[in-house]
DNA sequence: TTGTTTTAAGACAAAATGGTCTTATTACTT
DNA sequence: AAGTAATAAGACCATTTTGTCTTAAAACAA
């Protein structure tokens, strides 16, 4: 798997945030619910990301979790690397801790290029971008049709 | 991580074989040696390669295994297949059952192409010319300098 | 035949990841 | 003040992955 589970619900969250009206909170029980996550691993991998100051939270009843500034202009790249590490991005495909140019793995090349283009994926736009895209285009952020870009 | 680390020591152990004289056995314990990794678990991973009829095994002094016409003919790709399955290469970067061309997820597109790259990466030769061009180039398949191409 | 060298098979243990549950803490509502 | 709704924190459990160990089976050698 390219991305932890850890990592795929964190970005889902994200993007279900990202569709939310600027500066509202959404809690955890409705993104839970809406993506089919389970609600306390979901609160536990968002407390990394609030941690990270990608996301706000406010207790008590109408408060919830929200983007800051920081998350909203963050790109998928920066939570990955928030959840899962920098390692995929810096490390060699087969794991060898002195693989470089001088002497490489038989992957090493393309590998640099490859993972290249992971990275690019993932840093492509912004959460606020992607959040506005997802409005006209209606991505997909839940197996079911339990979520909608209202 | 892109690979398993069970895929990443069976592909750098069927590189070792590739480096060897053709239909020559080479035991599991010089390879777990030269390649610094566990001998039973390297055993344990090396049985599947053999059960997919990628290499052969002979037992007894002077056993140990070899590339079979089928694993001479491999692509690295048919080996992570063979180790970590399909699904990296068929299955959406957010893990969403549902997600395709009709209801998309916002990577889906670009993942399309992507995991199409790192497939490229992984077919792009077979075992025996990798066994060739790793005698040319001297590719690192070891952590250390244990390992030489004779 | 007996011992040695090798893979095969599978039980078992350890570590990492994924997931659940309980108790605090904060803030609102009545 | 008391109750309720929400996140925070952390203990705990389950599953998967990684790794170790023991025993069996095959092939060779003395």
């Amino acid at each position: 798997m390219l991305l932890s589970k850890s990592c795929v619900y964190g970005l889902r969250a994200s993007l279900y945030l990202a569709s939310r009206k600027e500066g509202e909170f959404t809690s955890i029980k409705e993104m839970s619910t809406k993506l089919d996550i389970s609600f306390h691993f979901l609160t536990k991998i968002l407390q990394q990301l609030t941690a990270a100051a990608f996301m706000e939270s406010y207790k008590g009843p109408n408060g919830g979790l929200r983007l800051s500034q920081k998350g909203r202009d963050a790109t998928l790249f920066d939570l990955v690397v928030a959840i899962d590490g920098i390692e995929l991005f810096t490390q060699c495909a087969l794991g060898l801790p002195g693989c470089g140019s001088e002497k490489p793995c038989p992957l090493h090349e393309s590998w640099i290029d490859t993972r290249a283009s992971i990275q690019a994926m993932l840093e492509k736009t912004t959460l606020d971008k992607l959040g506005k895209q997802g409005k006209e285009n209606l991505f997909r952020i839940s197996a079911t049709g339990a979520f909608s870009w209202s």
